[in-house]
DNA sequence: TCTGGGGTCCTAGGACCC
DNA sequence: TCTGGGGTCCTAGGACCC
């Protein structure tokens, strides 16, 4: 089974109640896969592959739209379960925390059996655990035995069970960085590590090549976050076909409304205003551009928000047909902390 | 095979200020 | 005449993550 979709695409309740899913190869239109099975990733198919590739992989596969509603719902079920156990913990998705265990006098083996039975309960979800002196590893270890796993790793365990693992399992080497250790040579972590820091400074920069160094031999200082504030907001979409700036124009007018009126809904609903409204398209040949505009005053409301995104819109050359649309608000404030007019100012100067 | 949507952080140049 | 050194803010793009 596979999920990817958008909710219109939910299965057919038939007369006598039962539910008709489709499969994978009823699938049309764009978009990628956002999880599968593990009985269908021992077809080939995996997270963020494009659907209609991963149809030719595993064309009979049950196909689930997403219901994030419902992710949702679970997610706050399981943060719940795991602050339980150990109430700080830092937010890492819809599917992800790190806790910080430190502090209790149990042993590794007792403080994962109970965040996993406590997950259990309250969603009936298995999970995996790693727990390690940081957060690096623990994210390492937690990838080590899955699903349904609990992997303890130590600062000693590193040259046996960390060195021998490819590149990009570390939090922070993506496709990129990946491809370019490969044209040096290196493919393991091992391979990093015994590089020295000289040599990782001239081929990936100095701020880059101190954090691959250190990373490679496990080290990792990065505190939990337990609260942060939101930097930014957005909405976007990809439309069903590309969409000709003029011949489309009445089309691509009432997307960018839609994405102008959410965004602000979504300011509003979460109680933040925005100083920085953004622009995004993704053209046919998939070159992206953006655009913003910083405004003098901070703002929630749709119109203004309209407005400035179409400042925006204006200073980009639409001599392709255009395949996304997205509106960003940024520099996001509490209206209450927004500076008020009518403040006098003072200026001291010898 | 044609590639989602929502985010964060970093880099780098230019304007501008003292 | 051949021009420092520090800082902040703004903008665009890109890498990366879930």
């Amino acid at each position: 089974m596979v999920v990817a979709g958008r909710r219109s695409d939910a299965p057919q309740i038939k007369l006598d109640g039962t539910r008709e899913f489709a499969r994978l190869s009823d699938y049309e239109g764009r978009g990628v896969l956002t999880t599968a099975t593990y009985e269908a990733r021992a077809l080939g198919v995996h997270s963020g592959m494009p659907t209609m590739k991963a149809a030719r992989f595993a064309p009979n596969a049950f196909l689930l739209p997403v219901n994030f509603d419902l992710y949702r719902k679970y997610s706050n079920l399981f943060k719940a379960a795991i602050r339980s156990v150990c109430p700080t913990i830092e937010d890492v998705g819809i599917d992800e925390v790190y806790a910080d265990v430190s502090f209790l006098d149990d042993e590794s083996t007792a403080i994962a059996r109970s965040l996993k039975a406590a997950v259990f309960e309250a969603t009936k979800l298995t999970c995996s655990v790693g727990i390690a002196p940081n957060k690096l590893l623990a994210k390492l270890s937690s990838d080590m035995q899955k699903p349904d796993g609990f992997t303890i790793l130590k600062m000693e365990d590193i040259p046996s069970r960390v060195w021998p693992m490819a590149v990009g399992k570390i939090n922070g080497i993506g496709p990129k960085a990946n491809a370019k250790l490969a044209s040096l040579g290196i493919t393991t972590i091992g391979e990093i590590a015994a590089r020295d820091k000289p040599w990782l400074e001239e081929h990936f920069g100095q701020r880059y090549g101190i954090w691959l160094h250190q990373v490679s031999h496990g080290v990792d200082d990065r505190p939990i976050v337990t609260h942060s504030e939101p930097v930014s907001m957005s909405r976007e979409t990809t439309f069903e076909r590309n969409l000709h700036p003029v011949r489309d124009r009445e089309e691509l007018g009432s997307a960018f409304t839609r994405l102008c009126d959410q965004v602000a809904a979504d300011l509003q609903r979460k109680g933040y205003v925005s100083r920085k409204i953004g622009i995004k398209l993704r053209f046919d040949d998939f070159k992206t551009v953006t655009r913003d505009l910083t405004i003098e005053d901070a703002t929630a409301d749709a119109k203004m928000i309209r407005r400035s995104a179409t400042h925006s819109l204006k200073r980009i050359d639409l001599d392709k047909t255009i395949r996304l649309l997205g509106v960003k608000a940024g520099s996001l404030q509490r209206p209450d902390t927004e500076k008020a007019g009518g403040h006098a100012q003072f200026l001291l100067a010898l």
